[in-house]
DNA sequence: CCCATTCCTGACCGTATGGTCAAGGTGAGA
DNA sequence: TCTCACCTTGACCATACGGTCAGGAATGGG
């Protein structure tokens, strides 16, 4: 068999990352202000190519090239791919914990996980690309973010559970597990920026539109909220 | 700086993936049953490989050390890495389908939503790394079966769709968005496997047990059930 | 203006990886 | 037993990738 080059599977990569490089701040920038725009622009070039590519597909050409800046300049900023990809995942982190702030402010189990929801939700849609990086690093067995699996999100649930739990004791909800309740409205929000492609292409291959992006919210926290036994009167007004 | 090698953060990959081989059968093999055998072996060895490491993280000689065979052979079996991923990722759809049948057969929501969550929730306990490779095809913008999506599954969700429509115009259920429904549905039940890893950790770095997973089924049947207005009494047998 | 510090980058290197191949083994039909 | 098709595999190859480095350019404090 005539074998040229076995394309990767990855080879859309190349396509989808294509176009003009991330633009730079055209200004004339000081020292310290050079440092931060090139370590973002790094940032986010990593953060989308991770995504597409995985850990392994990605590499610092790709990187550089969307980021516009010469391979040797990363390495420059962050000493090694794994050291790069470890940022990534950690502002990923960042952003997916101070979802839980809405959480915390609530009063009750309808304010509280209906805005969970959302903010959730709002982060599939802005941070596509950060969630599945999240995604991947988990499934992978967490080999760069063990560590804060073990402290930060063991304390973070076992908070949340605790409120839930509270939520139950007074009668605001039903006697559900709190875990499998968090895991739900992880799995259910985070599918839609996961997962986003597949959805994509169910849509006729377009993405979902404001309506619809309003649509799905509004039907998860319907049936979620219903089916932990908040009374409908609590979330009407969805 | 002294560096020696980046530490890939795929390295847990390679301790995880240690001991002892597949087993072969050691019997007498035929020329036929010598095929079937070393395509089985070095299939469940690819389809673990690559749910740890990705498409790109994964190595042939890993998948070789695994099935306990020569890289050699597995291109005699398979020509190139890429054939060996499409084989792998073309049988977990294959089994992500047959779940649908408990589906049809059902006479109303509760028996075939319900039914549904279990199938899923059973394939996400058994393949779990058949699981992850598809999460991770499809996150990447689903390189090897953007064809099976676009007419396979695009076909699947509409005939659902349909089915759970009638079952909202006969009254048995409220009126949902049947699409958001299936999301949320396979949303919950493949979180399961792919951040399995994650739960475990939450879960004092043990697999669930035997109870544990019967408790979220049921917790996940209750949920839902409720939340999209199945009576009580259809599902009390949970 | 000087010079120290920081930033930039083309050229280069060692290695790991996907893939090839040629030679040798092995089962089975005639 | 012969033969042929199929299986097996160690050695090998080309390349792509992560990472290095030396030397030049820009900036800024004194």
């Amino acid at each position: 068999m005539v074998k040229v080059r076995a394309p990767h599977p990855d080879h859309t990569v190349k396509k989808i990352l294509k176009g003009p490089p991330l633009s730079k701040d055209p200004r004339p920038l000081s020292k310290k202000e050079i440092r931060q725009e090139n370590e973002k622009l790094i940032l986010v070039a990593a953060e989308k190519v991770f995504a597409e590519a995985g850990f392994g597909g990605a590499t610092m050409q790709l990187i550089a090239d969307l980021a516009g800046l010469p391979k040797a300049n990363l390495h420059y900023y962050f000493p090694t791919k794994e050291a790069l990809y470890r940022q990534v995942v950690q502002n990923i982190f960042q952003i997916w914990l101070q979802a839980a702030d809405v959480f915390d402010a609530a009063s009750g189990p309808a304010e509280g996980i209906g805005a969970y929801i959302d903010a959730k939700m709002e982060i599939s849609r802005r941070h596509p690309a950060g969630s599945k990086v999240w995604a991947s690093e988990v499934m992978h067995r967490a080999p760069v973010i063990q560590d804060y699996l073990e402290t930060t999100l063991v304390d973070w649930t076992t908070g949340r559970m605790k409120l839930i739990q509270h939520w139950i004791d007074t009668g605001r909800m039903d006697p559900v597990d709190p875990r499998h309740l968090l895991y739900m409205l992880w799995a259910t929000t985070q599918h839609y920026a996961d997962f986003g492609h597949q959805i994509e292409t169910l849509n006729g291959a377009k993405p979902l539109s404001d309506e619809q992006w309003k649509g799905a919210k509004t039907c998860i926290k319907r049936i979620i909220l219903k089916g932990i036994g908040v009374s409908e009167a609590d979330f009407a007004d969805l």
